[in-house]
DNA sequence: TGGGATGGTGATAATGTTTTCACCATGCAC
DNA sequence: GTGCATGGTGAAAACATTATCACCATCCCA
């Protein structure tokens, strides 16, 4: 997908947000009013625009035939590949109806647990990591942290320029970093923590996601 | 709400199930269509009536203006009050937007877990339950059960006609049921579990869920 | 300096959709 | 046996919505 103008972003979050406020997508005169646009057609464009790049598709015909795309839930990030990016395709088992805005701050993706590194925090094999995307932390926070090849989840504490990434099992030792020498590369949050207790449910969409 | 007729049953599923896949609600020739009507209006009454028992709201003059209520995600259940149903509206603290398609079999409601008498198996004080609504339980899972006036979480063992309730916790104690004297209350199955790390989200409807 | 992508106004035809009219049939309670 | 809720047909008016026409302005890049 290209990537959106703020514009088209502006008008793709109104769609979303009428959808779920409202229960069914907006009409164009809709969202020429929302945007204080004098033509529906102005609408039109954009929306075709958006169509084009993947973000929505237009039924013809239809009132309100506005469907949003790629909106099929979060990814549920596997084994983490040697140096590929935590959300590369080849790491992602599928996707999952997890409501982004049910944590805070907002849920990006999920990260499978390996291990028993947090045990103590109840998080165990195979849990369900909801982490929230970003290269910020604050000391007490749980990250998501890259070192080197490697992607761990530990608690994070910073002293100055010294940090720590503790476990939350007396079976794994602490990871002590000085933050003048080692790069420490954040991935993101934990926010949430998910568990099946029973078998695992199907994914709504396989490991691969086509656009139509 | 007044109990549906079968008839209107299947219309209001028709529209979960068009919202779902379509991603807008139908339009009343589309309804025709799906049902073999020849005319609209039918279509018309049965929407009509739906709104008046509450299952639906119709918006006047919009195009697919049919709006789902009562779907507003999954009740969270707090400390269950003594002798009430789990689901008793005193009980329920929100509801939130967890998908009940999430997990096998089928999430009826959350449960907020109170204590630590679960900990070793990674649920801890606050937590989410996510409830299966079942009377029927088998050896090894983890059950809602009604003891007298409380509700508990404990992991079940059934030996013939003895029953065990089992916490993962040494500080707590096994309860030893003898089923041909003491009665067994299953209110349903654990089937996953949700934690907030961070703040807990806002439910999407507060204690009382108006319906308009 | 010219062309394409973006972001608009304004108008209109064609089509989709809601709403309401009149009328009919069945089952069920009082 | 009459009245009421339910579940229909058929038609048509009124309104909502999509789609497309012609035209304009700005920005950026080759």
């Amino acid at each position: 997908m290209h990537e959106l103008t703020p514009r088209q972003a502006e008008i793709l979050a109104f769609i979303r947000e009428h959808l779920a406020t409202e229960g069914r997508p907006p009409t164009r005169p809709e969202l020429a009013r929302a945007f204080a646009l004098g033509s529906t057609n102005g609408v039109q464009k954009h929306l075709l625009a958006l169509a084009a790049k993947g973000a929505i598709e237009l039924i013809p015909n239809a009132a309100r035939g506005i469907r949003l795309l790629g909106e099929m839930g979060l990814p549920l990030v596997g084994r983490v590949a040697a140096g590929s990016p935590v959300l590369a395709i080849e790491n992602v088992l599928g996707r999952y109806p997890v409501d982004p805005s049910l944590f805070k701050p907002r849920a990006d993706y999920l990260l499978q647990v390996r291990g028993l590194s947090m045990r103590d925090e109840g998080i165990l094999d195979g849990d369900w990591l909801v982490v929230h995307r970003t290269t910020e932390a604050r000391s007490g926070q749980l990250v998501v942290a890259r070192l080197g090849n490697d992607v761990t989840v530990k608690r994070l504490r910073l002293r100055g320029s010294k940090a720590e990434l503790i476990p939350a099992n007396p079976d794994f030792q602490t990871l002590h970093l000085d933050l003048t020498r080692d790069v420490l590369e954040i991935e993101g949050i934990g926010v949430g923590v998910i568990r099946n207790l029973m078998a695992a449910p199907a994914p709504v969409a396989g490991r691969r996601v086509h656009r139509l």
